[in-house]
RNA sequence: GCAUCGAUGGUCUAGUGGCAUGACUUAGGCCUUCCAAGCCUAUAGCCCGGGUUCAAUUCCCGGUCGAUGCACCA
């Protein structure tokens, strides 16, 4: 058994000696919160992000879009991040401990700190002590610090641009056009994937916490009355541990329940959200997170952002680090869609027409500007528009104008009780949103991933990654560097290449070293040419977890590999 | 960001104010008929900047990165 204080390094190690996760611009000294994938560590990053998008895109038919890393300032207005993405900070001029202002204001029982501005909390604590050195802090200075990457966009203008801290935004601003796209209907999702950044003040969490990462975010706009799933049978008899809010406050477990009893009992929001912390299970389950290691916890009403109607995050358990927040799902209701309404001025409104027209009696006061106008002169515009939104009494409408109350007597205006059809009404949709952090996925991956097994009193490390996620899908050896095995296994390695299958070809060194090395990148099959080969055409195809190997005609080998890799064959059935 | 500790080939490591150890890995070769065997050969290293010194990988100062504690953390 693995010492579970030193797995993460075990891993960090492998992964660096064996081209998966570098630290980066190593020549200039590295820096923290950044790193770099390394061959194998792109492909196998790619191969999950492929299998997201099996999901998302594939499967629930949700396009991907892909914007800019860099956004003008009105977006993150609108966002709430350029206000609400900062912290309010100060140093302490005794011991240089830099904290947050409105921390130390709450700690001495100082309601309403987070509401307030620099100058206020830089009041409000001077005469506070520090929680590091409990000196008091004396006149200090309150800055903000806010965790968006600042730069500016192109010369002269010097316009502000942040890099973006989620992906999500551009799919809300890109409201209107995709609304066009999906023919003017809900539901309907965006997904996409992309570099995100955060200017973390001290990332030390390895690759757990990056100041550059890859997010896989869908954005699913439905209508705000209607969050039962069309699709929601897939998933309806699903059960998984679910940490709900309740649980977490009476100190008890998760429990586990089918998705259709977590909406029946009111867990989980909604059809919509329980669909997808499913469908999230059923991923992660997929790439390789071992189920026993992962839970569904909902955020409690505090940590819950106050537009969220419910918020799920999947956590990921890490010997390192404990439960690690992988991926979120949360209903973020119409918030998003109106902020960006307000800042743009443009109406991000999906028009959804009725069955039938629906006819309906509408009272409407009707100015009479012809008496008005002579009478009220330069007031008589501001009356008529205050008339229209009026309701009449008995003697008249009583009006302030300019600060002036005054009776508008029934002569001046005209009461019509119409009939309008209205063929249909305006609805902001809400969204829900599952937002992947891809990085995490991937060091889940390889830390449930890692084994060690004594064989042979050597140790054996190796990676057992699903078929799909593995950076290389099959290796080919010749048994021996002679005797015409190469041309064979050359041959066989173009047959895979050709088929589409990452395939690499490897006669260096003894057999059982070259198994050794696909093992420990988690390569998931090897196939091996012998002697036997030259005679009768077969080859040996070894399986990575089971160490078994079973032989099978070389003509095959293209064919069954590439079931296997789609796991629509086991090796266990071979 | 503060405090403490650390940093030597790709990896692990010995050691030093004056040619820098060894092992593993990797590459080439010999050998070898299925799970890191053996032999030969080769490649490759003192985190960065400044200071002290005739001479610094070694001592001093500053920085970077990493670990730990504090603080911070969609």
């Amino acid at each position: 058994m693995i010492a579970m204080s030193d797995i993460y390094e075990k891993i960090m190690d492998l992964a660096k000696r064996r081209g998966f996760i570098w630290p980066t611009s190593e020549c200039y000294g590295s820096v923290a919160g950044f790193i770099d994938y390394g061959p194998l560590g792109s492909m196998m990053k790619r191969n999950i992000e492929n299998i997201w998008r099996k999901f998302y895109i594939v499967s629930e038919g949700y396009y991907e879009i892909e914007c800019p890393t860099i956004g003008q300032e009105e977006i993150y207005v609108a966002s709430g991040h350029v206000k609400g993405f900062s912290d309010k900070m100060c140093q302490c001029p005794h011991c240089r401990e830099y904290l947050r202002a409105d921390h130390i204001a709450e700690g001495n029982g100082i309601a309403g700190a987070s509401a307030m501005k620099s100058e206020e909390l830089a009041s409000v604590i001077g005469t506070l002590p520090c929680p590091a050195c409990e000196e008091v802090l004396g006149p200090v200075e309150v800055f903000s610090f806010n965790l968006m990457f600042h730069t500016t966009i192109g010369p002269g203008s010097q316009r502000t641009g942040y890099l973006r801290p989620e992906t999500a935004q551009g799919i809300f601003t890109d409201f209107s056009r995709l609304l066009r796209f999906y023919r003017d209907r809900l539901p309907f999702g965006t997904v996409q994937i992309g570099k995100s950044y955060r200017n973390e003040i001290s990332p030390r969490q390895g690759m757990i916490r990056l100041r550059e990462f890859t997010q896989a975010e869908a954005e699913i706009f439905v209508h705000p009355d209607q969050k039962r799933h069309p699709r929601f049978h897939r998933y309806a008899d699903y059960e998984m541990p679910l940490f709900s809010a309740e649980q977490q406050r009476a100190g008890a477990s998760p429990l586990s329940m089918t998705m259709q009893e977590a909406v029946q009992r009111g867990v989980v929001a909604n059809e919509y959200v329980a669909y997808y912390l499913a469908l999230t299970h059923d991923l992660l389950v997929r790439i390789g997170i071992s189920a026993e290691r992962l839970r569904f916890r909902q955020h409690l009403p505090d940590e819950l952002a106050h537009y969220a109607e419910d918020c799920w995050d999947a956590e990921v358990f890490s010997s390192r680090f404990g439960w690690v927040e992988t991926v979120g799902i949360a209903d973020r209701t119409d918030y998003d869609l109106r902020a960006h309404e307000q800042q743009s001025g443009e109406r991000f409104a999906v028009f959804l027409p009725y069955e039938t027209p629906q006819r309906m009696n509408r009272v409407r006061v009707v100015p009479n500007m012809g008496a008005l106008g002579p009478r009220f002169r330069g007031s008589a515009k501001a009356i008529a528009d205050a008339i229209g939104t009026s309701l009449p009494g008995p003697d008249g409408i009583t009006l302030t104008i300019e600060g002036n109350e005054m009776l508008i007597t029934p002569d001046l205006y005209e009461v019509r009780e119409e009939v309008v059809e209205v063929p249909g009404e305006e609805v902001t949709p809400h969204v829900i949103e599952p937002s992947y952090g891809i990085d995490r996925m991937i060091y889940g991956v390889l830390e449930h991933s890692y084994h060690e097994e004594i064989v042979d009193d050597e140790e054996r490390r190796v990676l057992r990654f699903p078929p799909a996620v593995a950076p290389i899908q099959v290796a080919v050896f010749p048994l021996m560097n002679r005797d015409g095995l190469p041309e064979i296994a050359m041959e066989i390695t173009d047959a895979l290449k050709n088929r589409g299958i990452l395939a690499e070809y490897d006669d260096s060194g003894a057999i059982g070293r070259r198994y050794r090395r696909q093992d420990e990148v988690g390569t998931p099959f090897a196939i091996t040419v012998d002697y036997d080969t030259r005679e009768d055409r077969t080859v040996t195809v070894r399986d990575r977890d089971s160490m078994r190997q079973v032989r099978v005609d070389s003509a095959r080998i293209p064919d069954l590999i590439r079931s296997l890799i789609d796991q629509t064959v086991s090796f266990a059935e071979l």
